[in-house]
DNA sequence: TATTGTTATACTCTATAACTATA
DNA sequence: TATAGTTATAGAGTATAACAATA
């Protein structure tokens, strides 16, 4: 007797009603790839007509937040790698929403920062992605909204700020 | 005075210190992103000599778990197109990982089923990933933990089957 | 008409490697 | 020697559209 298994054991003989998940349902890591593509499309439903993608929407994001940051650095935070900045950067600045300044104590390096048309964007997009999380959350209790950023970001070695979680919501009104 | 956020106001200067991420720390999309990728790369790592992609792993487990499913329904279970079964498929059958059988009363479709080597492969590579999942929860505590993969399946509109969760790590033993 | 499997194709995101100009 | 930006390229994962065979 092989695969003695909890789930799903194998003389469910030939597949007829619904197919059962078997081990990938007691999978974390299957349950947050399920859980992001998701949240990714209805992201870009969310964004769509504003051409923004989630990275652009990121790159943009820092950007406004660290006035001067430059691309390395940025790369460095986003956790890929400098030359897939690169074409971000360029559809940022192509689009008038970044400008790219010389820095005069590195000439190597370009200083980011947003024009006002990228900071008008990104408070847009930052309005719309409120009532986009608060609809991929809908299932989730007040208090299990906050927890899942904190475990999330517990899971994915990011930096957690001190504060409630959400603000980003609650920044949506008028 | 506009751009009144709770974080990283703009008036941070030049970027000289930690850049801060802003209001991407309090976006649940960004930090389920952060999660997914660092998991994924765990689990390759993890699987890396067994050659065994996630998804390529994903499909062989329903597949062990639900013998005679034919490839509509795992492309449905998957919830990614038909079109991008054929391959996993075609990788799995070319492997010696399951076979591919004539349904009587169906003449277009194939019922998969898992041979003994596939089943085989199938049990490594879960041993193997439920340490690379304990890995991955580690910073978190076991109530933490069992919160997670249900928090996650709600997001993710995954059906949440009765049980502890982490059941795979548990049978990880000997 | 609708569904199953298939092929062809394209797009996004990511990585690696190699280059240049500076430091 | 190392770093900043860049270019070229490759691969995984996904999607859409169209097709033949079958239901």
């Amino acid at each position: 007797m092989r695969e003695r298994l909890a789930v799903a054991p194998e003389r469910r003989s030939e597949a007829e009603g619904a197919p059962s998940m078997g081990l990938l349902s007691t999978s974390v890591g299957y349950a947050l790839k399920r859980a992001y593509l998701r949240v990714y499309d209805d992201f870009l439903l969310a964004l769509g007509d504003l051409e923004l993608r989630p990275q652009l929407f990121s790159a943009l994001s820092l950007i406004v937040d660290n006035p001067g940051i430059i691309q390395s650095a940025l790369a460095r935070v986003l956790a890929i790698e400098r030359s897939n900045i690169v074409l971000l950067v360029d559809e940022l600045d192509r689009r008038g929403f970044i400008t790219r300044n010389p820095v005069p104590s590195d000439r190597r390096a370009y200083a980011l920062r947003a024009t006002e048309a990228g900071r008008l964007c990104r408070r847009e997009a930052a309005i719309r992605i409120a009532a986009h999380e608060k609809r991929m959350l809908s299932r989730l209790s007040d208090a299990e909204q906050r927890g899942l950023i904190d475990l999330l970001a517990r899971v994915g070695s990011l930096p957690v700020e001190a504060g409630p979680a959400l603000r980003l919501s609650e920044r949506a009104g008028p």
